[in-house]
DNA sequence: ACAAAAGTGTTGAGAGTACACCCATGC
DNA sequence: GCATGGGTGTACTCTCAACACTTTTGT
């Protein structure tokens, strides 16, 4: 071709065109961990390995959609009741041996009480792994998840994401426990509830739950709450 | 199709697939303004109009060789001399009316001494805009345009990117002004100073530059620093 | 001497952190 | 009573932010 290479005088629909595909990586807290979803793969290529649930992106929905309905498929979990974030975009050229496939990458956490399992085709080929077992991944999924990962940890520490893993009325145990579990570090407990009273983050509920010890007070989410904080700047 | 929904089961290369493109937002600080690169179409859709330089991503290179590839065609500025990140992938259905074109979006920060004007086509059709005074763009142009900005500004915040804006040698003052110029906010010098220096992300290097008083040392960023603060945390 | 801009120091308020202490329940 | 876990308070340290001050040049 001896056009020049601005793209924009071509015939938009002449152009070759890869696949695009969403790829969620949906996050729970189960068992005390922090868990990630994976299903099984049952075709080439990477056949019986595991993977980020995911799909190709169809020609009339928006990015946002595919990522909402992978969700719905994998955990019958819908609507706004998860939290879900665009991550990153993958398009290594040689990531899909199959043919060009850019993945539009997006997170989701997800409070166990809402995960529906029967809504998955079959129990055997989907799982939930813990973040710090994981087996060997498809594709570049093992660089997606650590991704997730890192940006899950980054996200908890300045805004108020960390709820989206907890059911509807919770301790403040509770609560220090899913970010002890996510940051994997010890947080002191007097500091966790002051700064926690102070940005108005949660509101106490009706009702106690039994512990050990003295009955713990519910708390939940208050929605109209300013859940980030005002970051560290570098320079004043 | 009575085949289940799961994408995979179906051959990868009978989907239905949407364009892909690359567009970049490319800032730079120009006449003590921070500017954006725009281009002027000439084809239908959105003829005459202002847009960000973009183009579709070819089969067998990486999102990010396409993005440095589009840098280059409009500013001239090549390799490792400027600030490259990923932003965001629109993919309405309907933003582009000829089909569906789903775009990757980066921005780049491009210091004013490395810009090469005459890379560009036709200079009519190129310009650098302030981001306060903006023409109308085409597709959903303003909105990442917008997405752009705040990600900067909130970048500026707790990394060292800034730099990327400057020449190689700088004085203090200029590296402040160029943060007062983004931020829209006037800082405190003494302070701005004392981070500085704590923070250790510039070195004194020979030379001074006079001014209407007292010459100021001449200053440039070290490659070694660490150039990133510890976000403040929402929790303890 | 004075203006102009570079460059440094001081100080009070508020945030971060470690740790000790009191409270309510079951056995 | 005592073990267990819930819940609060205090005191020291460090950062933040406003502002005053000193230094070096040109005219």
């Amino acid at each position: 071709m001896n056009i020049p290479e601005t793209a924009e005088t071509y015939d938009v629909t002449q152009y070759e065109r890869p696949s695009v595909t969403v790829d969620v990586v949906i996050f729970s807290i189960l068992d005390e961990q922090l868990k990630v979803l994976l299903i099984k793969r049952k075709i080439w290529p990477f056949e019986g390995m595991w993977a980020i649930p995911g799909g190709f992106v169809k020609m009339d929905e928006s990015l946002e959609d595919a990522a909402y309905r992978e969700l719905a498929e994998e955990t019958g979990v819908t609507g706004e009741s998860v939290y879900l974030e665009q991550l990153y975009t993958f398009g290594q050229p040689d990531r899909d041996p199959r043919t060009r496939v850019i993945t539009v990458t997006y997170f989701a956490l997800v409070s166990a009480d809402k995960i529906n399992p029967q809504a998955a085709d079959d129990a055997d080929d989907v799982g939930w792994f813990s973040v710090y077992h994981l087996p060997p991944l498809a594709f570049d999924h093992a660089e997606i998840l650590n991704y997730a990962l890192t940006r899950l940890r980054y996200k908890l520490e300045y805004s108020a994401v960390g709820f989206q893993l907890l059911p509807e009325k919770f301790t403040l145990r509770e609560l220090q426990d899913a970010y002890e579990i996510i940051l994997g570090a010890k947080l002191d407990k007097g500091n966790f509830r002051s700064k926690l009273r102070k940005t108005q983050v949660v509101e106490m509920v009706d009702g106690y739950r039994d512990t050990g010890g003295r009955p713990a007070r519910m708390y939940s989410f208050r929605e109209d709450a300013v859940a980030e904080v005002k970051t560290r700047r570098l320079f004043p």
